[in-house]
DNA sequence: TAAACATAATAAACAATGTTCAAATAATTA
DNA sequence: TAATTATTTGAACATTGTTTATTATGTTTA
């Protein structure tokens, strides 16, 4: 990489960074060409020197924040013990960090898929957001005896649809009300679709 | 009602149902105060004499298609067998609703709760719009022996959930990308959520 | 009937948005 | 330093929602 790409690499950067801070902080909203042009301390016209439109720079963020759960739920789960117990602390874990940023909630689940364009692998990156979270447990429960692939495939999709579904009417719908209802309800969900009791 | 009130009354209903074709065809993207204006046969700005804003009148829309919705499912869910059995058909026949009419889905469940203003009355129809299409069956299922008021109450939330989830991948998302694969991936979930086999 | 009034519909105007493009500025090179 | 190249930007345009003053229409009253 020469010095021209290391540049133009460093201003990328402002404006990925700007637009990851209104996302966090004001979501989706907030975000508009000028709003983010201003955060990076540069014209709103230069934006389109490195981009190709405020779209693609928006979905630019999704695989850093995709790391940024994947670390947040690091941290919030425990030490290991059955692959089951993993797989519903890190589903929780996942859960608590998007009532956090209800923004990147948005920008993972209720953005069109039109507008990603052609932006296949921020798409891809998000479909399989929650699977990839839980890789290694899934895995490692395949291996344990008394469940068969299938019931696991099952089991993990019926895990994705509930987790999608209990954010989106937390987090669009206001139900339930209370943050510590949601996570109860939650986390009672998750066991049952482990069959953890 | 007097004959001013009648007629405004139909004025309304003209915006309305132009909203409400708006709507079912091209979906939020398609809705625009001049577009829907146009479609009624009016005047932009004649439709801020019968609505406060846009937003006020396509919430309006929210009862008339949770009627449709409950409508349609009447005419798909075949005759009475045991409510489980029911309320699976129901179930599928309002997901197979909304994958006919995405635009309807986008209002139901992705506009953001502050859009909603003050129109808590459509917040609360489609919040519980799926437990109302099956409430009869719920309550039969209840008075049926072997399962307590609270696990039912669970099954409710956890099928409530998992619908939503399962249409947001597949309307929004494009997971999974066939319509078939996707009808059948809901049956099978429905099903173990119900534990029906 | 004609003037005064009330109501309904609208055009004009404004602000905010995304986007394009030619001009201005900065950096590099001969 | 002058010429060239690259980068940044302001001006301009189209589209959006919304407000407001004006027009058109119908009704009432002197």
């Amino acid at each position: 990489m020469n010095n021209k790409e290391i540049q133009e690499e460093r201003v990328r950067g402002y404006f990925l960074d700007a637009t990851k801070n209104i996302l966090k902080g004001e979501g989706l909203k907030g975000i508009s060409v000028r709003s983010v042009a201003q955060e990076a301390g540069y014209s709103f016209a230069t934006l389109y020197n490195y981009f190709k439109d405020i779209n693609d720079l928006v979905f630019l963020c999704v695989k850093d924040f995709q790391q940024e759960i994947s670390e947040f739920v690091d941290t919030q789960s425990g030490k290991a013990r059955k692959p089951e117990t993993k797989i519903a602390e890190k589903t929780l874990a996942y859960i608590k960090y998007f009532a956090e940023y209800p923004g990147i909630f948005e920008l993972f689940y209720l953005t069109k898929a039109v507008d990603f364009n052609h932006k296949k692998e921020s798409m891809e990156i998000i479909t399989n957001s929650l699977d990839m979270i839980c890789e290694k447990e899934w895995k490692a429960f395949d291996k344990g005896k008394g469940v068969t692939p299938k019931e696991i495939d099952h089991m993990r999709n019926l895990l994705r649809h509930t987790v999608i579904g209990m954010m989106l009417l937390y987090l669009n719908r206001r139900q339930p009300e209370d943050y510590l209802e949601f996570v109860k309800e939650a986390e009672k969900e998750i066991n049952t679709i482990l069959k953890l009791h």
